[in-house]
DNA sequence: TTCATATTCAACCATATGGTTGACCTTAGC
DNA sequence: GCTAAGGTCAACCATATGGTTGAATATGAA
């Protein structure tokens, strides 16, 4: 996995990292913070914030003992580039995206 | 993988899966000619083509013992509108585009 | 019919992924 | 100095992923 893009695209293919991105764009969030709403460990999400991390879709840094995460939106670009290729954009929809966001947030939290 | 987003973006962390896309964007193939340039067996290929089925991103069609692969975009559009509520997009840029397809194809194929 | 071409199937293998638990380190507050 | 809170680490486990090979299944051509 040395391509940029593999990680990027690998990162979002999971529903809980598409979750916790989803979060972050609400705000910048501790990662306790981020791990509550999630039927899984502290450790588990800790691991997919250091997946974003590497795919460089957040950044994390820490104040005191709090480690805070917050959207990277950038890393996004190069995947969105490619994409664009397929000549599939629509100008931007936020009433879609909307929608979406709110299927993605009301599936039961893994 | 129940949700078409895991298996939209899973199918894109691939970087054979995204040549192959690349090159159905030139023209339809039959799955021998999709595999012809990569240094794997011709079942590999056809899993991956696989893949890209369940995915939505490609179709297939056999005609005589010939089965064709042609792309599907519309499987992106999910995609793309998941992605563009991070406000990432640019207006359409297909020299960037141009650029990252030519690395992606100038890569030692894998 | 016979043979070759196009593609998939099935079994197998090594490694990656997503999760768990319990121990550990660092920082804050009393 | 204690103790608790915030996170990570390490070891482990089950399953998924990406590849292989060899046999099997169409279909087309001679």
């Amino acid at each position: 996995m040395t391509n940029p893009l593999d990680q990027v695209f690998a990162a979002l293919a999971d529903p809980t990292r598409r979750a916790i991105l989803a979060m972050l764009l609400e705000d910048d969030m501790a990662v306790t913070d981020v791990a509550e709403p999630f039927a899984m460990s502290l450790a588990a999400i800790s691991k997919h914030l250091q997946i974003l991390v590497e795919a460089g879709l957040i950044a994390q840094e820490k104040r005191g003992r709090v480690k805070w995460c917050k959207l990277e939106p950038d890393a996004l670009r190069a995947a969105s580039v490619w994409m664009q290729g397929f000549g599939v954009f629509d100008p931007v929809d936020l009433d879609a995206f909307e929608r979406f966001l709110a299927d993605e947030l009301a599936d039961p939290i893994p």
